[in-house]
DNA sequence: CTAGGGTTAG
């Protein structure tokens, strides 16, 4: 079928049919009476205008044929990629010239069979007969289709060698092959000093070779360079040029450009269409998308494609999905560009049952083992939270790029599977596949959240040799990643280095100088990003009153979260308002915070209600803290937690029956509390230690260790506080069990193997004790060693005897 | 005989 969206392709179209009927029509007389210049000429018009078999008729029926006719029926021939019969011809050929050589080299180079047309080449020189620069345009060709950088080199070594490097085809061949094997560089300095005779070829593949190259602003510029010197741009050169608005979201120069189209007549043209179509689309302009494509003659489902991952970007998944299925209903095959952009619109858990469909849809029409594809299906899966179909996918992938490993890293990810994603990532770097910039990013957030220094830094380190440049969500993460891991200070390195921050830049710093204890700096830096011009978003303000409460910064906390729901608009959420009754309860305005708890304005859960009970109990009241408890035993009827805070009140004052009351209920409902452990991690290896564990290999240096430490620490004035130790057993077995709290023991243990200068670095999964809070800020101090807990609330700094959480845990 | 073109996933 003939293509009918060109103007011009109709016209030519008119002209053969009109061959098409001299031919049959003419006789062997009148056909031997024309002279071979009108039968070659007609032969040609049947080549050009595809119809080969008819041209092969006349062909046959010539009573005389030269030169030309010969060449004409090889490269007809050649051109369609009908290599074999060309071939023939071409054996046939009585007096082969450069021409009938040329003809078939371009043949099966621009059909992709660069092997045969370099022999060919070197065969036709041995052959005796010289290549012209059509010749060498044609091999040059080949090597920018292929990316034969090397081969093409050697062709312009040739080139120069035989004085063809002066020929403006090619100069332009050249000009393409460096600019497709991402030379521009090279490209830019053939075309800059190209004595003369710049075409409208050289100019376009210069513009097409900036393109690609991802250049826009010296495309654009390449393009007015060629308006101004009056060559005319056409359906080759616009596409190139439409990207590069595209790619810098230029629309203004987008909208101009489209005015020279249709000035130029050009509008029909399936590529610019479609570079219209994406243009219009992935700068958001969806009705001038959408109208481009409704204007195209033709079905297409490149530009179709196009408007779908613009309805996807703009987060129009409805339209995104009626665009797919008016697409089959119009019999546009969909393509494995399509497949990527439908399955990217359905990654929330709504979608499921669609996910699953198109899924069929893509084995149905045969894209199944296109990677891409397959990609796009992992991400999806891991999106809705179904691994197993995710991994079933990826364990179909042969030969998986880095982005296969990234859709499986951020799949467990998203699930909270961080140890898994690591797994992922590092047998990713065992296939030798190398990370880029995304899943960098990706680990490093697993990283921040399992607060896995060392993983980190090794992620860090490894970035930093590789040669990619950093970016905005690599520098996200390592902000983030060093925060969470207790290294304010590399944050703040990380944080100053970079050029553009955003509001996750800031708003992760502020978090991360929240839980490390600098309240005061969390709201400076608040100030300045308002000043520098970035608005706050709902996650800032958990840092900002995270900050505020552990500062103890009431009337700050007040305003701020005043100025979240009136000045930003900004809904609070349960750990807003759990910081904010925090603040308020550990400050003794139990009362104002009860009056917050009971105005939320979303029901609150159990964390809020657990900071209400230990506000309750900081202050002593035991009325509250017994509705509190009440409702906590309804809401986590696991968690030992009120239980055993209500019952520590009662003991408190003296209220022994309701204390064993309260127990006693605890055992019949057989709730235990969560066993507390400590770990630190040493040469790759995780040290976990439980209260009073014998278990650890090291375990006599260990006990003896805290021996020496508890004998020195007392000395200096710590006292074991008795209220931290079980309640059944004498005191000389109370203090004891102190000293082997799990902390304890993990800080001996860093004593003994973590070198003089280096900071011992310690998990836990609960809140840290009273009694090892207190023992560690002596040790701190008598040690002289930097001790880094980081418990389940936020990070303890000990240092000469301080803690930088101000005792405010 | 003649070089140059558009859309992909994390």
């Amino acid at each position: 079928m003939y293509k009918l969206y060109s103007l011009r392709y109709m016209g030519l179209l008119q002209k053969s049919n009109c061959c098409q009927n001299w031919c049959r029509t003419l006789s062997r007389k009148a056909l031997a009476e024309s002279s071979i210049l009108d039968t070659n000429r007609y032969l040609n018009e049947l080549v050009t205008s595809g119809q080969i078999d008819e041209a092969r008729k006349l062909f046959e029926r010539m009573p005389h044929r030269d030169e030309f006719s010969w060449n004409t029926m090889v490269s007809g021939y050649a051109d369609l990629g009908r290599l074999t019969e060309a071939r023939k011809v071409f054996d046939e050929t009585p007096n082969k010239s450069s021409i009938t050589w040329s003809a078939l080299v371009s043949g099966y180079c621009k059909h992709g069979y660069e092997t045969e047309g370099f022999q060919l080449f070197w065969e036709m020189r041995y052959e005796g007969h010289k290549p012209s620069q059509f010749t060498l345009g044609s091999v040059l060709r080949v090597c920018s289709v292929k990316g034969l950088l090397l081969k093409g080199k050697q062709i312009h070594g040739y080139a120069t060698k035989t004085n063809f490097d002066t020929k403006v085809f090619v100069i332009t061949g050249l000009i393409d092959m460096y600019a497709k094997c991402f030379c521009v560089m090279d490209a830019e300095l053939l075309f800059e000093e190209m004595p003369s005779g710049r075409n409208h070829v050289t100019w376009t593949a210069m513009i097409n070779g900036y393109s690609l190259n991802g250049d826009a602003h010296k495309t654009i510029r390449c393009f007015r360079g060629m308006r101004a010197v009056g060559i005319q741009a056409n359906q080759y050169t616009f596409p190139g040029v439409l990207t590069a608005c595209t790619a810098v979201f230029d629309i203004g120069f987008g909208v101009q450009v489209h005015g020279c189209i249709v000035h130029g007549g050009f509008e029909a043209n399936v590529f610019v269409q479609s570079a219209l179509v994406d243009l219009y689309a992935k700068c958001g302009d969806l009705r001038s998308a959408r109208n481009a494509l409704e204007l195209m003659e033709v079905d297409h489902v490149v530009s179709s494609n196009s408007m779908i991952l613009g309805y996807v970007r703009n987060g129009f998944v409805e339209e995104a999905l009626s665009l797919f299925k008016e697409m089959h209903e119009r019999n546009i095959g969909p393509n494995d560009y399509t497949y990527p952009s439908v399955l990217n619109c359905l990654t929330s858990k709504k979608y499921v049952r669609k996910g699953q469909l198109v899924h069929c849809l893509v084995i149905k029409t045969g894209f199944k083992g296109y990677k891409i594809v397959s990609n796009a299906l992992v991400d999806m899966y891991a999106k809705q939270g179904d691994l197993s179909s995710a991994f079933k996918v990826f364990d179909t992938i042969l030969d998986r790029d880095v982005i296969s490993w990234t859709s499986a890293v951020t799949g467990c990810a998203h699930n909270g599977f961080h140890e898994k994603a690591l797994k992922f990532f590092s047998e990713m770097r065992n296939c030798g596949v190398q990370p880029d910039q995304v899943i960098t990013s990706s680990i490093l957030s697993s990283c921040a959240e399992l607060a896995l220094l060392k993983f980190g830094q090794e992620v860090h380190a490894n970035f930093l040799k590789s040669s990619l440049g950093s970016s905005l969500s690599v520098d996200n993460s390592l902000v983030t990643m060093y925060a969470n891991c207790g290294c304010l200070e590399e944050a703040n390195i990380v944080f100053n280095s970079m050029e553009t921050r955003n509001v996750i830049t800031w708003t992760a710093l502020i978090v991360g100088c929240a839980q490390n204890g600098k309240g005061k700096e969390s709201l400076e830096l608040y100030n300045e990003m308002i000043l520098s011009g970035i608005k706050p978003d709902f996650i800032t303000f958990i840092g900002l009153l995270f900050a505020c409460s552990h500062a103890g910064l009431v009337d700050q906390g007040r305003k701020h979260f005043d100025s979240m729901v009136n000045v930003y608009g900004i809904r609070p959420g349960p750990d807003h308002y759990t910081c904010m009754i925090d603040l308020l309860g550990r400050a003794g305005k139990l009362h104002d915070a009860e009056k917050l708890l009971n105005e939320m304005s979303v029901e609150p859960d159990a964390t809020v209600w657990k900071v209400f009970l230990a506000a309750c109990k900081e202050h002593g009241n035991i009325d509250l803290a017994k509705k509190a408890a009440l409702v906590l035993f309804k809401l986590t009827p696991q968690d030992a937690v009120p239980y055993v805070m209500l019952s520590n009140m009662y003991s408190a004052v003296g209220k022994w029956e309701d204390a064993a009351a309260v127990r006693k209920l605890m055992k019949s409902k057989s709730i235990s509390k969560e066993p507390g452990y400590s770990w630190l991690e040493m040469n790759g290896k995780v040290h976990r230690f439980m209260s009073e564990d014998r278990s650890h290999p090291k375990m006599d240096q260990i006990y003896s260790k805290i021996g020496e430490v508890m004998a020195l620490i007392k000395k200096a004035g710590y006292v074991p506080d008795m209220n931290f130790a079980l309640h059944d057993i004498n005191d000389e077995g109370k203090e004891l069990g102190l000293a082997y709290h799990s902390e304890k023991l993990a800080v001996a243990f860093g004593f003994l193997y973590v070198p003089q200068g280096v900071p011992i670095r310690i998990y836990k999964n609960l809140r840290v004790c009273g009694d090892c809070h207190a023992a560690m800020k002596f040790m701190s101090k008598i040690y002289h060693r930097h001790i880094i807990l980081r418990d389940s609330k936020c990070f303890h700094h000990f240092r000469e005897g301080t803690c930088s959480c101000g005792d405010y845990y």
